[in-house]
DNA sequence: CAAAGCATGTAAATAGTTACATGATTTA
DNA sequence: TAAATCATGTAACTATTTACATGCTTTG
């Protein structure tokens, strides 16, 4: 997030709301102390610049703190995608509800991604536009992604909600 | 999973692996722990039936335990969806790459989703098509998900790989 | 007869958030 | 002048996994 252009921790944690929150978050209990090992281990330098009598400390990324950035992008390691989502979970088990309620729920889990589109539209594509003008493409393929994840749920829910609509449910046969 | 035919601690983990893995996983330390609770609070009946002299638990929902998953399913409770995807962050930083190495990175991207959508197939599918043969048709709907997340990862990076191979990267012009 | 699979359990370690704590500056 | 925002930090708590521990049964 240094890279990119933010100074402190306060800084990045706004910058991680504004873009990698929903597919890698961190606190700023978290973000505190890792900038002081960070700079233990040279790879940023940190210098105190008060506002007024408003302690601020500025952080910027070493060439050995690029250069450790690079060798993580390009680690061999696997890359490891760890989810944990209740609308998923309890689709899994909808079995147990009327059919009735199981569209509910469906309608639920799209209203919840058309609801994350909007967001990502209106809190994180103008600062991703900004940087693609910068010479910073890859914020805003990142977020091309999001809009595809989300893009396809909303497409498979409305599948779904045809689908239980027509078929199978003896409710839907008593509706109107 | 007691509801969808597990009877066992043991039968829970394998369905869990089998299943809901991707977007809820759950250890054996926490499985054993937990039927024990839900046991006291009347939730799950066991019964002791060793195979042999191999001891085994078996459980089974009480109707106490059904009305408790259906308002489960039923609650309001905002309906999370947590993720911790280090494709997605690395692709965040990429601009930090060579031109040719983020697209190797895309590419990574894309395999893991190729290689998730062969796995669900071969692991997943057939239990979820055996259960919508007996009438659990929810687990199978949850697995189009999963398929329809990983096509739109599929295209989304084939057109990035597209994108960076025509346009912006000198070493693009010079290949060939 | 060895390895894989079945079966259950706990302790220790790890990772992370939330709450507690403080105080300056800007805005309505 | 109160509320929101800027700014940093630690302690306590929560959730979860990994490792440790044990032993039976089936299969190759």
């Amino acid at each position: 997030m240094l890279r990119l252009g933010a100074r402190s921790g306060y800084d990045i944690k706004q910058a991680v709301e504004r873009s990698t929150r929903f597919f890698w978050t961190i606190s700023h209990a978290q973000i505190y102390p890792n900038l002081k090992r960070l700079e233990r281990a040279g790879l940023v330098r940190g210098r105190s610049e008060p506002r007024g009598r408003q302690r601020r400390r500025l952080y910027e990324l070493t060439a050995a703190g690029e250069q450790a950035l690079r060798d993580w992008l390009l680690s061999d390691e696997p890359l490891t995608m760890e989810l944990r989502d209740l609308g998923k979970l309890k689709l899994f088990f909808a079995d147990a509800l009327e059919p009735s309620e199981a569209l509910e729920l469906v309608s639920a889990i799209r209203h919840r991604s058309e609801e994350r589109l909007e967001q990502l539209h209106r809190e994180s594509e103008p600062g991703a536009r900004h940087a693609a003008e910068h010479g910073q493409r890859f914020p805003l393929l990142t977020l091309r992604l999001g809009f595809a994840f989300h893009d396809a749920m909303v497409t498979a829910c409305k599948a779904f909600e045809n689908e239980l609509n027509e078929t199978g449910s003896p409710l839907a046969a008593n509706r109107r």
